[in-house]
DNA sequence: AACCTTCCCAACCGCCGTATC
DNA sequence: AGATACGGCGGTTGGGAAGGT
């Protein structure tokens, strides 16, 4: 015979958590502190299986939640994240201090992954939307660009995307640090990255995201000295 | 003001790997 | 060794809020 169950389900609350429900989990768990989810709601005197309360606490009444819209900044280590993890949440909720993997996923499924159709990008590859074929026109969500603007935005990210492609593939460390791992580049490309417009946005998004640290230098050519490899530019 | 539609998110469901009996 | 619970995870859903007609 194995364990006992959880709990027998019958007479137990389901739906919405009350104020007096929180209050009894929070009550509990601050005098007690996280125990065994199996006894805490007899403990605590509420009238829920154990799952239901850790999903409470660990989505909603933990201290040291952060609470309202993710910034702009946490939503692109969302994106960044989610392009090397994929679906994730746990992993990305993770490197992002305060936010649950439940609120993450929700704010992608409702918020990312609509920018980047309307942007053209598709939220499971991070790679362009397929131009659309006379048998499979656009779907809804991924609007062509209407004016100049919308039309270079889509350039821009199309272009960056094929550079973070190499820049990437972090390292996420424990602390948080993004380690860009001696990427390199075809010799023939760094110019064109560097003089185009958006080099400053790379670099930018980088900076961003913690990619930059001490023993990672992004140079120019020559100028700042990138040590030059077997005919590749290497981020040292 | 009333109704309808869309959006948003808290909570649930079911699965999986691990722990326990 | 096998059965079963636990804890964690990702996918899905239901209902309230907000916006539109």
């Amino acid at each position: 015979m194995g364990r006992q169950p959880c709990c027998d389900k019958v007479g137990l609350k389901k739906g919405p958590w009350s104020a007096d429900e929180d209050q009894k989990l929070v009550n509990f768990i601050l005098t007690n502190g996280q125990c065994c989810w199996r006894a805490v709601p007899k403990l605590a005197g509420l009238l829920r299986c154990g799952k239901s309360c850790r999903l409470r606490w660990t989505n909603y009444l933990r201290p040291d939640l952060k609470r309202g819209l993710l910034s702009e900044y946490e939503e692109k280590m969302v994106i960044d994240l989610h392009a090397q993890l994929g679906n994730r949440w746990a992993k990305i909720a993770s490197h992002l201090p305060g936010r649950t993997d439940n609120e993450i996923k929700n704010h992608w499924n409702t918020h990312i992954k609509k920018k980047l159709n309307k942007m053209g990008i598709d939220p499971l590859t991070h790679k362009p939307l397929p131009p659309p074929t006379a048998d499979q026109p656009p779907p809804e969500a991924a609007a062509q660009p209407k004016t100049t603007e919308e039309a270079e935005e889509l350039e821009d990210l199309t272009f960056k995307d094929s550079i973070e492609d190499k820049i990437t593939s972090p390292l996420i460390e424990s602390t948080e640090l993004l380690l860009v791992n001696n990427n390199d580049f075809s010799i023939d490309e760094i110019p064109e990255i560097m003089s185009s417009d958006i080099w400053d946005d790379v670099v930018d998004f980088s900076n961003t995201l913690d990619l930059l640290v001490d023993d990672c230098d992004i140079h120019e050519p020559s100028s700042r000295g990138v040590a030059k490899h077997d005919d590749s530019w290497k981020f040292n």
